[in-house]
DNA sequence: AAGTAGCTAAACATCA
DNA sequence: CTGATGTTTAGCTACT
């Protein structure tokens, strides 16, 4: 479906003025890079994954080699994992002068380019809501897993120098070994809070509201997702005394974390190597058991660079030491950043820093929802002409089914959020389809069409909105045509009336006039429905309503397509397009140009309304069976789109007169008796 | 994969 | 001749 999406997006925006970038090749990149779920996004960066995965027997190791090892692989995690979420969040700059010079405008190139090039910003236009929670979410998810690693391996080697600190304090002053456990303690105690901020944080961003049984999707393939928040800080309470043994409490937590893991996840237990195993998700999702041993190693080892190390220095906070090569590095990282305090002391600001970077990361990705919902809930408040012009009254009065759509969609279909899960509403107006509103470019399957949605009332509530936003509407032209022809009191219009209509009615078309002219004569011409009839006057054209009901019986409802579309409306990409075209057209003082709307769209408008009222003039899609709510898709306001029911189904059994009581617009005189002229020629094709 | 629908562009014809 | 109006064809994309 994202990549429908994408690529109906992309491909709508043919200027390339908002090229949304394919999310398939984000998705792409991402899982075919990591291979898995989800995370591969972000952990690609960490050169020495790999070969971390890979077994490596290293047995002979003495029990505090072992140990140093664990807290070095531990580090390592940390490390690496505070790298890539720094410069993951911190770095666009350097991405941005790299890709492109503009930061507002996407070119597609980017699309192509792999996930780790891409800049928060950039990720968050190419991506849809919904992937950009899901990367969100498995960032997030690693990041808690590694940090439980850090967590927990920074407790077990405190644990562990503070028992040979008590070992050995029984030869030093009391003094020093009081001084070294208050210290170890207080450490332990801010590792702990920190740990429960970092989760609160977490929590907050939704990440561990993720509940254990509920194994399905992207994260369940991590462990950590399932692991309940409020667990953690109880674990390392626990294992907080220092008297306890590190070995002990390091069991105790592996256990707890393989057991939480394992059963909500159907992640398999993996054997238990030694007690302090531990379970890694790797960049691409894959759950790995490490051995503690060889990681430590293999992730300096890796060949060719390591994520500390750059352009020939240590970039190591604060540290900015000049190395010839990658060894020399890394036996600085390992003699000068060891683990020790200062290095935990370190590592626990770089945590704060991106933390804050994660905070604020929230926040904005917060205002942004905020924004867009309002850009696109307003629209849809309620408006003074709405209610007069609201279809609902005709509809009742020949539909039964008066469904108080009011508030509901009864179709049950997608409807946009408004929640703030996944808030990402196009800047469209409020009844307008989704794909429709790349200002530029050819965007097929306008909303009048594809969800039969009477044009009429969307145009009622929203005219204003196209009458002022430069936004290309929804609607095929010949649905447009229909729709200006329909509203004339004779129902005829020459084709310079027909002209006027639609810039007078749409701020899109009164620029780039030949094009759509041209379209219009096209349509004219090209569609039976229009027929043209050589009047007092001239030519005018008037409307076969049976035979643009023929056009295209709509089967619409609840089919995947249209479930599809609506999507693919929620998508990022539909709504930075749209988003894009809106403000670059700066067509935003819309709904409040008095002056512009005044001349004859009032007067003509309201006379549409009425009528459409009473008649559904729209075309009513011609199944019964399929017929509900044809909801105008991106109505979310409260009008009920579903009044034609019973007119389709006439529509559709087709029985007399082509459009029964209903349908008053063929009742007018003058096509009518076109109609009927042109009813035997009315061939099946 | 084929068919359909829609959009755009363009060529051409007709007529005032 | 010019411009407006119609007609037709072709290419493209999206969708079924």
């Amino acid at each position: 479906m994202m990549v429908e999406s994408a690529s109906e997006t992309i491909r709508s925006a043919p200027s390339g003025q908002n090229g949304v970038g394919s999310i398939s090749g984000q998705t792409d990149g991402g899982g075919g890079g990591g291979g898995g779920a989800g995370a591969a996004g972000t952990g690609g960066s960490g050169p020495g994954r790999d070969s971390a995965a890979g077994p490596d027997s290293n047995g002979e190791m003495s029990p505090a080699e072992l140990l140093h090892f664990q807290q070095q692989q531990a580090l390592q995690v940390a490390r690496q994992f505070l790298l890539q979420q720094a410069s993951g969040l911190s770095s666009p700059g350097n991405n941005d002068s790299k890709q492109s010079a503009s930061s507002v405008q996407v070119p597609v190139s980017v699309a192509m380019m792999s996930p780790q090039m891409l800049t928060p910003q950039q990720m968050q236009q190419i991506l849809s809501p919904p992937q950009l929670q899901a990367l969100l979410q498995q960032q997030q998810a690693l990041m808690l897993q590694q940090l439980q690693e850090y967590y927990k391996k920074q407790q077990e080697q405190l644990h562990l120098q503070l028992l040979t600190q008590q070992q050995a304090g029984k030869q030093q002053p009391k003094e020093a070994l009081g001084n070294k456990q208050l210290a170890f303690q207080q450490q332990l105690l801010q590792m702990q809070q920190l740990q429960q901020q970092h989760l609160l944080n977490l929590q907050r961003q939704g990440l561990v509201s993720l509940q254990p049984g509920q194994a399905s999707g992207p994260l369940q393939t991590l462990p950590q997702a399932a692991v309940c928040p409020t667990d953690l800080p109880q674990l390392w309470k626990g294992e907080g005394a220092p008297g306890q043994p590190a070995e002990d409490s390091v069991k105790q937590e592996g256990l707890d974390l393989t057991g939480s893991a394992t059963t909500a996840t159907s992640f398999a237990a993996p054997p238990k190597v030694s007690p302090s195993l531990s379970h890694h998700t790797l960049p691409n999702g894959q759950p790995t058991v490490l051995t503690p041993r060889r990681d430590s190693s293999s992730h300096e080892e890796t060949p060719g660079s390591h994520p500390l190390y750059g352009h020939g220095e240590c970039k190591w906070p604060g540290c900015e030491t000049l190395c010839e090569d990658l060894g020399q590095f890394i036996k600085h990282l390992n003699t000068e950043h060891a683990l020790d305090d200062r290095s935990t002391a370190q590592c626990r600001v770089q945590m704060q820093v991106v933390q804050q970077l994660e905070i604020q990361l929230a926040k904005e990705s917060e205002r942004l929802q905020a924004m867009m919902a309002h850009l696109h809930m307003r629209p849809s408040e309620p408006k003074p002409f709405n209610q007069p012009l609201n279809p609902v009254p005709s509809s009742s009065s020949f539909s039964k089914v008066t469904v108080s759509a009011a508030d509901s969609f009864p179709d049950g279909l997608v409807h946009p959020p408004t929640s703030a899960a996944a808030p990402v509403t196009p800047l469209r107006p409020p009844g307008l389809s989704s794909a429709s509103l790349h200002s530029g470019g050819p965007t097929r399957r306008r909303s009048s069409d594809k969800f039969c949605s009477p044009i009429s009332s969307e145009l009622a509530q929203n005219h204003e909105f196209y009458k002022n936003a430069d936004v290309r509407p929804p609607f095929t032209y010949a649905s447009l045509i229909r729709q200006a022809i329909l509203e004339t009191p004779d129902r005829q219009l020459t084709l310079n009336e027909i002209y006027n209509w639609f810039t007078r009615m749409f701020a899109y078309f009164r620029r780039n006039t030949a094009t759509w002219k041209n379209a219009v004569r096209h349509n004219l011409s090209l569609h039976k429905c229009f027929v043209r009839v050589e009047n007092v006057k001239g030519a005018v054209w008037t409307v076969d309503e049976r035979e643009y009901q023929k056009r295209r019986p709509p089967k619409m409802t609840g089919s995947p397509t249209l479930v599809k579309n609506m999507i693919s409306g929620l998508s990022y990409g539909a709504l930075n397009a749209s988003y894009q075209a809106a403000l670059a057209e700066s067509s935003f003082p819309l709904l409040n140009s008095p002056g512009m709307l005044n001349p004859g769209s009032a007067s003509s408008l309201l006379p549409l309304s009425h009528e459409d009222v009473g008649a559904p003039v729209e075309p009513l899609p011609s199944n019964g069976s399929s017929s509900p709510p044809r909801l105008s898709p991106p109505q979310y306001s409260h009008q009920v789109q579903v009044k034609e029911e019973p007119a389709e189904a006439e529509e559709d059994r087709r029985p007399g007169p082509p459009l029964g009581p209903p349908n008053p617009s063929t009742a007018g005189p003058p096509e009518d008796r076109d109609l009927e002229e042109e009813l035997p020629g009315e061939e099946l094709s």
